[in-house]
DNA sequence: TTTAAACTCTATAGCAACTATAGAGTCAAG
DNA sequence: CTTGACTCTATAGTTGCTATAGAGTTTAAA
């Protein structure tokens, strides 16, 4: 298969897929004679699970390391699961930290409504420095 | 003042001061004999202005327009409205995302429990593109 | 057989908003 | 006068790609 095939089959567009190799997450294919690469089905095996750990958003050392473990098939697999968890851990503070940021937008945009000029804008005053009116509060 | 000094009296950093100069964002400065960048009040006003959106997530081209049209007080304000609600939905989806990504790691974490092997563990056979348990489903 | 379309290759730049570093110069205090 | 703190510019690095240029390869039709 040519690197266009590889890429449908396992979700991983055909950029994605040579940067892949270059990072050394997958291994440098066969070549054709004319210098295409050529790909077997372990491949694509192979890059559908890191397409679908990349759509939980794991990144690609993480991804690494839970593709080197798959070689030490005898080891506990307890790192997994911490990995899993830490990574559990950092969305959920980006969940927090964004629903603080719309909770401050919301805020903010109360304080405007369209009729007014910029002098007069309430958003305006709340992020100038001077104002009494802070970003964060009520 | 020095560039230390409105660092710290504006929250920004001293490299990201530089580049906001570099980006056009605040005016170069007057300098001293030696070289060095001179500011006077002004700046910490406008630096704490940035500061202030960037806390908000607002992108430093959003920024720009809020600071060019605080030179034309008696344009209707309805743009800076309209930025902040759509920067509310952006917030608003990367929510959505975020709390579905937590939702499919949760899943994904109870199929394992720490005393397994490598070969047994059910987070990696999830991940794995020939399993019946695909990454989203319960 | 030619030729054009479709595919692939490498290498490089770009994204966003900085941070970090190197190497050099400037300034203030002791 | 020297030492340490500060500043300067320029450049590389961050993350995971995407987009592009310019060149070569393959395939199918005319």
């Amino acid at each position: 298969m040519k690197i266009s095939e590889v890429s449908k089959r396992s979700g991983c567009s055909i950029q994605a897929i040579r940067y892949y190799e270059k990072e050394g997450l997958i291994s440098a294919p066969s070549r054709t004679e004319g210098n295409f690469r050529l790909y077997g089905s372990e491949e694509i095996e192979r890059l559908s699970f890191i397409n679908n750990c990349r759509t939980l958003d794991l990144s690609l050392s993480e991804i690494k390391h839970l593709l080197e473990l798959q070689y030490l098939p005898n080891t506990p697999c307890e790192s997994v699961n911490i990995m899993i968890d830490d990574h559990l851990s950092i969305v959920e503070t980006r969940i927090a930290d964004l629903q603080k940021l719309q909770s401050d937008l919301r805020k903010l945009r109360r304080r405007c409504n369209s009729t007014r000029s910029i002098e007069q804008c309430g958003i305006l005053e709340a992020l100038s420095p001077d104002s009494n009116h802070s970003v964060s509060d009520g």
